[in-house]
DNA sequence: TACAATGTTTTAAG
DNA sequence: CCTTAAAACATTGT
C-alpha cells in the first residue's frame, strides 16, 4: 500500500520496540529482499542491540540501532511493518523479525517487491544522505519541482510524477489526486506545463502531502470523501466534483484514472 | 482463466 | 552519459 504517508505509517508501527534491546533476528535470507545485503553482519550486530530511533523520507525508511547499525527498509507495493507480542510466530511472509523482550517487530511482504538495507558506521549511510529534499521541507521549492519537469519534459507529466528522484513518496494514487486537483491532463508533457498551471501543479503537489501526512493513520484517519482516492479503485468511479463517471488507461506503465471534465486533454 | 495490483530495477533503444 | 518505454520481478485476489 505504501506511498508518503503510508510509510510513515507503517515506520511509527514499531515505536512500542524503541529503546529497547534486540533478542534475535530471525530473516528469510534467500529472498530478493535481501538481496545484495550482508547478511550475517546484520543479524549479528542487531543481535543485542538497542532500536534507538527511526525515520522516513519519501517511500525509503531507515532505523537506528545502537552499535552503529542502519536497517533501511523500502515496502516495496505490498510491504508492511507490525508489531506483535512476544514469541509471535513468524508467518510465511514475515521475512525479518526482530524479537525483543516484550514486543516482536515484523516486516513482512508477500510479493517481496521491497527491500532491505543494512549499514554500519557511526553516521546515517550515504544512500540515505543522498536521498532527495522531502517534498513538504523548505529545499524544496516550486524551482525544484520545474527544473525536474524541464530534465523530463518528453514525459508524460503522469510518468514524472512517479519519479522518485523528482517527487520523493509519490505514487500511483498521489499522482493521480494531484493531477486531478490541478486540473492537468495525465498524459501532459512535462515540458509543455506553462508557468500558471505548473503554480497550480505545484501547490496541489504540497496540499496532497501535507494532507495524506497529517490524516493517514491519525486515529480519526481517513482522507476526505471529496477526494478522488475514494473512487480510483472501481471500475465505476465518479468525480467527486461533477460526478462523471472517471476515465482509467494505462498511462506511464500504471492504471491511471482522471476526470475528463476536470482534466481535458489529449486522448 | 486471465488480468490487475498504492513499485522499483533491468534491459534496450533513441 | 542521459532519457524513455517496456518487460521483469512474486504473489494474491477478483
Amino acid at each position: 500500500m505504501p506511498e508518503l504517508a503510508e510509510v510513515e505509517f507503517y515506520r511509527r508501527q514499531w515505536d512500542p520496540g524503541l529503546y529497547q534491546k534486540v533478542l534475535s533476528v530471525e530473516i528469510h535470507a534467500e529472498k530478493r529482499i535481501f538481496k545484495g545485503v550482508n547478511k550475517d553482519p546484520l543479524v549479528e550486530a542487531l543481535a543485542g542491540s538497542r532500536l534507538i530511533s527511526s525515520q522516513s523520507r519519501g517511500k525509503q525508511m531507515l532505523f537506528r540501532f545502537s552499535g552503529d547499525g542502519w536497517l533501511g527498509i523500502h515496502l516495496g507495493m505490498t510491504g508492511q511493518l507490525r508489531v506483535a507480542g512476544r514469541g509471535t510466530v513468524a508467518g510465511k511472509h514475515d521475512h525479518l523479525v526482530l524479537r525483543q523482550e516484550r514486543h516482536t517487530l515484523i516486516f513482512t511482504d508477500p510479493r517481496c517487491f521491497g527491500r532491505v538495507r543494512f549499514d554500519q558506521g557511526p553516521e546515517a549511510p550515504a544512500w540515505w544522505q543522498r536521498l532527495p529534499a522531502d517534498i513538504l521541507s523548505r529545499r524544496y521549492t516550486a524551482k525544484t519541482m520545474e527544473t525536474f519537469l524541464r530534465r523530463h519534459g518528453a514525459l508524460s507529466l503522469k510518468g514524472g510524477l512517479l519519479l522518485q528522484s523528482g517527487f520523493p513518496g509519490i505514487g500511483n494514487w498521489m499522482a493521480d489526486e494531484i493531477l486531478w486537483r490541478a486540473g492537468i491532463h495525465p498524459t501532459t508533457l512535462c515540458r509543455s506545463i506553462q508557468h500558471e498551471s505548473s503554480r497550480r501543479l505545484w501547490k496541489c503537489l504540497r496540499f496532497v502531502c501535507r494532507e495524506a501526512m497529517r490524516r493517514i493513520g491519525s486515529g480519526q484517519d481517513d482522507l476526505p470523501k471529496n477526494w478522488l482516492f475514494h473512487q480510483r479503485w472501481n471500475a465505476k468511479g465518479i468525480c467527486p466534483k461533477h460526478g462523471l463517471p472517471l476515465r482509467r488507461e494505462t498511462i506511464a506503465g500504471r492504471t491511471t484514472a482522471w476526470c475528463p471534465g476536470c482534466q481535458p486533454g489529449a486522448s
